[in-house]
DNA sequence: ATAATTATTTGACAAATGTCAACTCAGGCT
DNA sequence: AGCCTGAGTTGACATTTGTCAAATAATTAT
């Protein structure tokens, strides 16, 4: 799907940085401004904000995918986002900058990116209408089957949150009621 | 924001199909590839689907506004969609295979569907909170602000539905409680 | 205008999930 | 080993919303 030509290719590779951070380091936080769009290789990361003082766990990225914050790192304003590890990682990024100047200059670049929020636009309506119709338990188990191993590397809180339930009703729902 | 160069607006605009159509016309029926991004001039549409035999409506279109079913026509897939005017009304509508060359000949209009994207994921992503942390009270309200005249223009079940509740927990919710 | 149809409201009750508090358990420290 | 601390579990109960059935109100067709 959309690859790049050879030389675009290269130039956009070249724009991405690497770093290796620590668990538990802040990739983002709150009220700043996000400047990169993340790939993570390797570990866990979470997104979340605070809601009435309680942490939201919007999403949880697993090694080989891709995360930001879409409002922050395309608006250019303030975050509510926070962003932070939860293992050792290794993680690739792309500074806004960066993919802007390379879409303005590159036709093919910019329909790569067109490409990339069009698929997460229907992701995201993919989610709303799992939250809105399904039931937390199934919610769970679907989870369970996209992400195996997931219960190893994310506390529960962390996953109840996720899921749009609170922890007291995730360890219902897994004690099989 | 972004705005096309006097050549490539006169080209964009020319795209642009126009239809007068009565109510209860039918723009898009389920199973069918969705073909045009659509603009509501005059007129309210529907936008639903079916789940476990009941409607869902997924969105509702009041003149001023851009709808589409978004799968469909960036994926080309059959829709679950169904789209139906409510009231007699002119929409414009730009067809998937002009927009897409048009995208590929012109960076300029890659880039304004970029940002259209864009604003519909952010705008996907605020739904989902609201629907995840609101009360069916508070979106009600927040209809009303948002779209003053919708109650004489659109049945409430429908409204129900698209507010994610039962149309007697939105009877409950006018009345007062 | 009247009858038929459709839209909306209301009531009684059930299901799902949240809240708060107490309890248990596991892993890391001393 | 014994103690702490944080994570997860469990119980009792409240709240929100859904479901089903019936009653009214509004709209449309004849």
């Amino acid at each position: 799907m959309s690859p790049l030509s050879p030389g675009a290719m290269a130039a956009f590779k070249a724009a991405w940085q690497v770093w290796q951070v620590p668990a538990h380091h802040f990739l983002l936080r709150e009220k700043s401004v996000s400047d990169y769009l993340y790939f993570i290789e390797e570990g866990v990361a979470r997104i979340f904000y605070h809601k009435h003082d309680k942490q939201i766990t919007e999403w949880i990225a697993l090694d080989g995918n891709f995360f930001l914050s879409i409002t922050s790192y395309f608006e250019r304003t303030p975050s509510k986002l926070n962003i932070q590890t939860l293992e050792p990682s290794l993680v690739y990024g792309i500074h806004n900058h960066d993919f802007m100047r390379m879409a303005a200059e590159n036709h093919e670049v910019e329909t790569l990116l067109r490409r990339m929020v069009t698929r997460s636009l229907i992701m995201s309506q993919e989610r709303m209408d799992s939250i809105q119709f399904e039931s937390a338990q199934q919610r769970y188990e679907k989870l369970l089957e996209n992400s195996p191993g997931i219960l190893q590397r994310v506390p529960l809180t962390y996953i109840a949150s996720f899921l749009g339930v609170t922890l007291e009703t995730l360890s219902r729902i897994r004690s099989g009621k």
